[in-house]
DNA sequence: TTGAAAGCGGTACCAG
DNA sequence: CTGGTACCGCTTTCAA
């Protein structure tokens, strides 16, 4: 905990000569920077931090609300907030946590106290009660995640439309003609906002391509996740000869071992692409393409644009959606390998 | 972002008041009081957090390092960090993230940059790299877990070797003579903790209450959990009348299956106990007895312990172990039922 | 290129 | 019971 003024006289200089050498903000003789970085590193200088939050005008905070709601994805959820801590560590900021009640609570309370210098906010939902909050206070706002009412509100989120149409222009540029999709459980489709966003985009592309598309949700639960077996199998009977999945990895891993059951080769028999997954589709036997959700792409660009408009900068009020990107792993192949 | 001055006006008093108003420091005149609060309240007044860490002693903010490690079970993990958010809240602490790299040379930095009041350590790893740090910071550190080299340090955990007591007491209670233990993969007894206080509990107990005790550490991955139905069947068919379940929920479900798919009942045939689980065991069919891990327990403990070190009370460098507690949901029942 | 000094917005001591 | 004010440690003018 060794001060500016201890520096200054090690260095033997003023302690604004200290702050401007350390900050870069102004010239300074190369000899004097070197005894000033010197005399620092020795004490093992660090700005306080209360006494920089007061006389600058950054906290170098930003505040992440995430309401751990029942039914979010763990494993998601951590790869979120881990990627937004990295891209803030970039920028010398840290990472504030608001949880639960305090998700919103906890937002007027930054704000009014000048605890952190912008909010990002995690895990959102359709009707976002934060999404009021966010245009009544006064500091940056960025939304991981796109809410119903996103009027006048900065959103960051993958493209989902896009990532669903891309997994379909690959079967289709393919020569499939008839392919089924396997999504999550039908209530996902009401609490969450990106499910309906992939459906939508998937249907629309498969119709503008021309392609049979038949769409199952199947309930996840249950140790052997029966419904989901009997999805796959459905769809497959049907003639369905590759599967669009967008669900989470267990179903992932249950719908492959279902074709391996029934005997359908993959990508032989049946191509499988993955759409919108945080986890590593590669790992999979066999490995499976993918259009990937990617907690880092996101995180960073909330970060950068939280980060812009700390800085005074203008940034559009508008959803700002990252392009998907097509990931082949070799688990996608022409049809016709099949013989009913 | 109103300013003490501004409320001082509104009040009519001088500043000093407001602040001893509202912090509750000194006693102030009824009527006072209750100008200051309104004012306060309309402004919408809060303490700039800058000036308070200056001028107060305090942050009002602990650091929480976790290294989200690749083996990390993300459900419990979120539960601890959401139990920890919530106990600091209660003394209006917040919680400020440091994860990955930044969970040790982060708990450097809030050290020597005065940004923290305390260090809270998740994720404890037995060779734990910020044991070393935690003693040469001049911040309170609590870890939440047991790492191997804990000498001078405050510790918080579950007493895992009592827990799993517990379970045993009660099957030999019940008349039990020969248990099975499902345990964790392998590997988790080397990159964890606690699996091997687990086990060495369970072991010691069976022994001295004469038990006959099968230990198996089933692998989990694959779609199907087949080592773990493996495990299940051969305890069961090697005369195992209960079972002692310490792995993760997916396994605990795959075993009941396994069970329901023997045609075992439970608890007429087979009793079932879970121990140090973090997820609710009387969710699944049947419902499971269960000697819990509580994330609340622990962190609510460990942000205890920090507080009283923040407020310079004595607190003894030593691992804080917290009594167990046999939560019955009717998966246990004298042996007998079964017939071969 | 460097230094002196005025705040930043509170807290808490010292008076009254 | 209340007010005045000296700091807290740094950033950033303003001067030299």
């Amino acid at each position: 905990m060794a001060k500016i003024h201890e520096v200054a006289q090690a260095a033997g200089v003023s302690i604004s000569t200290v702050s401007y050498a350390l900050s870069g903000k102004r010239s300074i003789s190369p000899d004097t920077r070197r005894r000033i970085e010197e005399a620092a590193r020795e004490l093992d200088y660090r700005p306080n931090a209360g006494a920089r939050m007061l006389a600058g005008r950054r906290t170098q905070i930003f505040a992440l609300t995430e309401p751990f709601r029942a039914d979010t994805h763990a494993p998601a959820h951590m790869a979120f907030v881990l990627a937004t801590s990295i891209a803030a560590r970039r920028y010398e900021y840290d990472i504030l946590l608001l949880t639960e009640e305090e998700a919103s609570a906890g937002m007027r309370r930054v704000a009014s106290s000048g605890l952190a210098d912008g909010v990002l906010v995690l895990d959102v939902a359709p009707d976002d009660e934060r999404v009021d909050l966010a245009r009544r206070i006064a500091l940056p706002t960025v939304f991981i995640g796109v809410p119903d009412d996103h009027e006048g509100l900065v959103c960051v989120d993958l493209d989902f439309e896009a990532a669903a149409a891309l997994a379909v222009d690959r079967l289709a540029d393919l020569g499939h003609r008839s392919i089924g999709f396997v999504g999550h459980p039908p209530t996902a489709y009401e609490k969450s906002n990106f499910p309906p966003r992939v459906r939508r985009g998937l249907e629309a592309r498969a119709a503008e391509r021309g392609l049979d598309c038949t769409t199952v949700l199947p309930e996840s639960d249950g140790p052997r996740r029966a419904p989901v077996r009997e999805a796959v199998r459905d769809l497959v009977e049907a003639g369905a000869t590759a599967l669009v999945l967008h669900c989470d990895d267990t179903s992932h891993a249950v719908a492959l071992d279902e074709l391996a059951t029934l005997g359908r080769r993959v990508p032989e028999e049946v191509s499988v692409v993955s759409v919108g997954a945080t986890f590593d589709t590669s790992a999979f036997h066999p490995p499976i393409d993918s259009v990937p959700l990617v907690p880092s792409a996101s995180c960073e660009l909330a970060v950068e644009l939280a980060m812009r408009m700390v800085d005074g900068g203008e940034v559009p009020a508008a959803v700002h959606l990252i392009a998907p990107e097509y990931r082949a792993h070799g688990s996608t192949a022409p049809p016709g390998g099949a013989s009913d």
